[in-house]
DNA sequence: TAGTGTCACTAAACCGGTTTTCTAAACCGG
DNA sequence: CCGGTTTAGAAAACCGGTTTAGTGACACTA
């Protein structure tokens, strides 16, 4: 038999004789041979794979629980649409040389703002690409959240309980060329929110009243651990996330705090675990499965008819949910702020 | 200039003139011209990318934070090593499928029993592969966790502190062929645990004493609701999952029990958040980031001198934990067990 | 009985690189 | 000045498929 019959046996069968297709398929069966998917990709020029692009480590991604979630959504749809899922992170330190090495049809981008310094060689691949969390870059499709609004939305919500006192709790990004870590993206927009209604409320912030981390427990914990440690002591905390509030708390609660009754704790996710930690997290939730899932339709939009191929950008929205981990400012507290 | 030429200045540029190698580098550059990646892995027959195979869609996967922080695990070793990551899980219901399609250098499989419908093919496709939570083929490396110890341990707690009436949540494995969700691997495993806890105490477990769901909150809760609806009346519950015993944590409260007072509670697994729900989750720990770390490592060896390679079997130890969830049985259930 | 279609299969070109083999020019010592 | 090495780059084969353009056998038509 010729190659070309094998590949007709197994892709167009019915230009063969239903005997002789069947009879391919059995011997092959019985080599164990299977069509090489790389080679078969190389001449088709697609390789039904999607990618999901994320600036930092994938093991320092997964430990935050909002992954999962968005991951959920992703694979959710690309599952439907008979897409496989291939995790692109960097690679010795370098996006874009993993980038290189990722054979995938589109990406699904989280967090990449128009001042990475390889955005230029991430675009320069020419692939579809769909940003999540940013919309830095205007000819990609986007799906963001109103972060403003929801991180606005937290802070009023603690002030209108009489806190005047708040530390902020914030992501870190991956860190700048300098070895800064950078404040930009999400955790721009949502600092805007906070600062938005303190600033309504008449109260400054001071610099110090604003810690960094990780998105996970940990890191949650290791920064409110780091502000306690450097004589902070508010009766409110605002955490960019809820793992990272989750964190705060485990410390709060070792340094002796009762919460809410010595300290209000507000994360933001709404992450499916935050209805049952104690006490129940008081969030911003934000549709992250569906992010995820409209991220991927977005994508596919651009991959499956790349000529009239017009951007979309989609903002959805955010609303606080009240539940336990917030309550009325503690009176005695409201005088002696910033103790140290 | 010929294609060898560009291929050297990309690969092996000591074999051009440092002038010439380094025009091509610019030439490349200006006009955006990168290799492809998957013409690149058919010449050298090797994809630099690891598979992460579950039986199961990976939207129910993910929603089981279990895997995240396997993933974790995976993630770190295979960062580390230079490898991608690509997660394959059935296409149009078939493993097989999708691992035809998927071009890695090997697979590290999830839960995979030998029974599985389509194990045959999943190995016939010659890929260097290792179980996790499985070790039911043994020409493969597997890593294993000690479900049985755990288990029994879980269930002589409980039993230690007096309750006679359990109800055990099990997590359901992809169904089979017949529709029925199997009951295999790590859920037979612990099952055999609980059991001879159980049998060793003298009690017999009625059949309706156990039910099953999905392996995530809402599984749990739903698992507990119907055992609820159905009249079980336990004064303890063993689920096989934290997430699960979180959800019936949850629907528990919903029916008015306070936990641990009046319904015990014990999960497995021990994710980072079991310390932090209301109240602190008893439960069995299993080092999951190491189970994904020491998968990757396994399967390394074998992808990279397939020669002389001998499967190795890893079992990894479990723990119980003992938390806030389980307390002495009350007295007056004690009588009134089974109560419709 | 030659002309024309159809059928079942094959030869050859191609996908976009890497790698081995080759060639022409520059270099080198004697 | 000449044979033998290096050196820089090119030609060609190859990776393992898909796809287009044949080709030969056979049947059908006029």
């Amino acid at each position: 038999m010729s190659k070309t019959a094998v590949s007709f046996a197994f892709n167009s069968p019915e230009r063969l004789s239903a005997e002789t297709a069947v009879r391919i398929r059995e011997v092959a069966d019985t080599l164990g041979y299977r069509p090489n998917p790389v080679a078969r990709m190389l001449t088709q020029r697609q390789t039904m794979t999607l990618g999901v692009l994320t600036p930092q480590a994938l093991a320092v991604i997964f430990s935050n629980p909002f992954f999962a979630l968005f991951s959920e959504g992703v694979a959710h749809a690309a599952e439907d649409l008979g897409y496989e899922l291939h995790f692109i992170s960097p690679l010795h330190g370098s996006l874009a040389l993993a980038m290189g090495r990722a054979t995938v049809d589109g990406v699904v981008a989280i967090g990449l703002s128009a001042d990475h310094p390889e955005v230029g060689q991430i675009r320069g691949a020419g692939l579809p690409m769909v940003l999540v969390d940013s919309d830095d870059l205007p000819e990609h499709s986007s799906v963001m959240v109103d972060d403003e609004a929801g991180a606005r939305a937290a802070a009023e919500h603690v002030l209108g309980l009489g806190h005047r006192d708040v530390l902020i709790i914030a992501v870190e990004g991956p860190e700048s060329p300098t070895g800064q870590p950078q404040r930009q993206g999400v955790t721009e927009r949502r600092l805007r929110g906070y600062q938005a209604a303190l600033d309504a409320a008449g109260i400054s912030l001071r610099s110090d009243h604003i810690v960094a981390g990780r998105a996970s427990i940990e890191g949650g914990a290791s920064a409110f651990q780091r502000a306690w440690a450097a004589g902070t002591r508010p009766t409110a905390v605002l955490a960019m996330s809820d793992a990272m509030a989750i964190g705060a708390m485990r410390v709060a609660r070792e340094q002796g705090l009762r919460i809410p009754d010595d300290m209000s704790v507000v994360g933001f996710d709404d992450i499916d675990l935050a209805a049952h930690v104690d006490p129940p997290l008081t969030t911003v939730h934000q549709p992250i499965r569906q992010k995820g899932a409209d991220a991927v339709r977005l994508l596919l939009a651009e991959v499956e008819q790349r000529e009239a191929y017009r951007p979309e950008h989609l903002r959805l929205e955010t609303r606080l949910i009240v539940r336990g981990s917030t309550g009325p400012a503690p009176r005695e507290r409201q005088e002696v702020t910033g103790a140290t």
